[in-house]
DNA sequence: ACTTGACCTGTGTTCATGACACAGGTTTAT
DNA sequence: ATAAACCTGTGTCATGAACACAGGTCAAGT
């Protein structure tokens, strides 16, 4: 199995297998005659548990950590559930992000609706956004 | 003014203050002496500008363009609404992603409460990822 | 046997946005 | 003068792949 075939049978790209391959968690063996790489079975259970692991939001090296640990023969179990804890307040923290950024910018766009464009001048690059930011550090400050 | 008093003064890092003068937005003289950049008013102003702007969600190369747009004298005003709306949708689709991932990792974690931690085997590295895995798939396809 | 063209491969580079490392210069206190 | 503390610019690193590219492979056609 090359790189393609495995890839498209599990629904990745190429370049995703190339890079879990890269970073060392897929070890294919090597066609001595063309260099290409070889994937079997073990690296079909590897890259469907890599993509497992993804989904639950686990990073590259915590999956690293994962499989060496499971290599070694020891359960992964126990550093699984304390990263995932990790894992949950940076998403938690990228959620909340996500929302203020987008109230910032929903606002922003029916505040400029009533507002006229504007030629740059010495002291203002873009009215709109330099505004804005006034504004927002007004309410922020409760005036 | 060099790169830490003005990093102060504004509130961010040196390390930021040198790198929106790297991609050449902040232009600050060179001292000859000792080859130190001095930072003066025009800088200040566009650094608190390209803060603004980051507040509200534009790229760095966003701000590239309204800059560059602003220079030639033209009102950056019409890409400015229109970047806008393009960066909220982005915004909208990461706020969707965040709140899937939390979703299935809080799902995951109520699960694994109930379960064991078990020793990888030939067939299974960890089960909480690979049968967490199964039943979301499950899940999804309304079994 | 040979050639053409289509497809495939591995390796190196790029992306965004700063943070970090580091060798050397500068300022302050002694 | 000297030592310590601090500051500077430049170069590299980080994430998780996607992309570029030079060359290899393989089937079809001649």
């Amino acid at each position: 199995m090359r790189v393609n075939q495995i890839a498209n049978e599990i629904g990745v790209t190429a370049d995703t297998v190339r890079f879990y391959t890269r970073v060392g968690y897929l070890n294919p063996s090597k066609n001595p005659t063309n260099g290409y790489k070889e994937y079997g079975d073990k690296e079909r259970r590897l890259l469907r548990f890599i993509l497992s692991a993804r989904q639950l939001g686990f990073s590259v090296e915590d999956i690293g950590q994962i499989l060496s640990t499971a290599e070694r023969g020891r359960s992964p179990c126990p550093l699984v559930r304390v990263l995932i804890q990790q894992r949950l307040i940076e998403t938690q923290k990228s959620f909340q992000d996500s929302v203020q950024l987008r109230e910032r910018m929903t606002s922003a766009i029916e505040t400029w609706n009533q507002k006229p464009d504007r030629a740059p001048t010495g002291e203002m690059i873009c009215h709109l956004i330099e505004e804005f930011d006034h504004t927002a550090a007004a309410v922020y400050n409760g005036a």
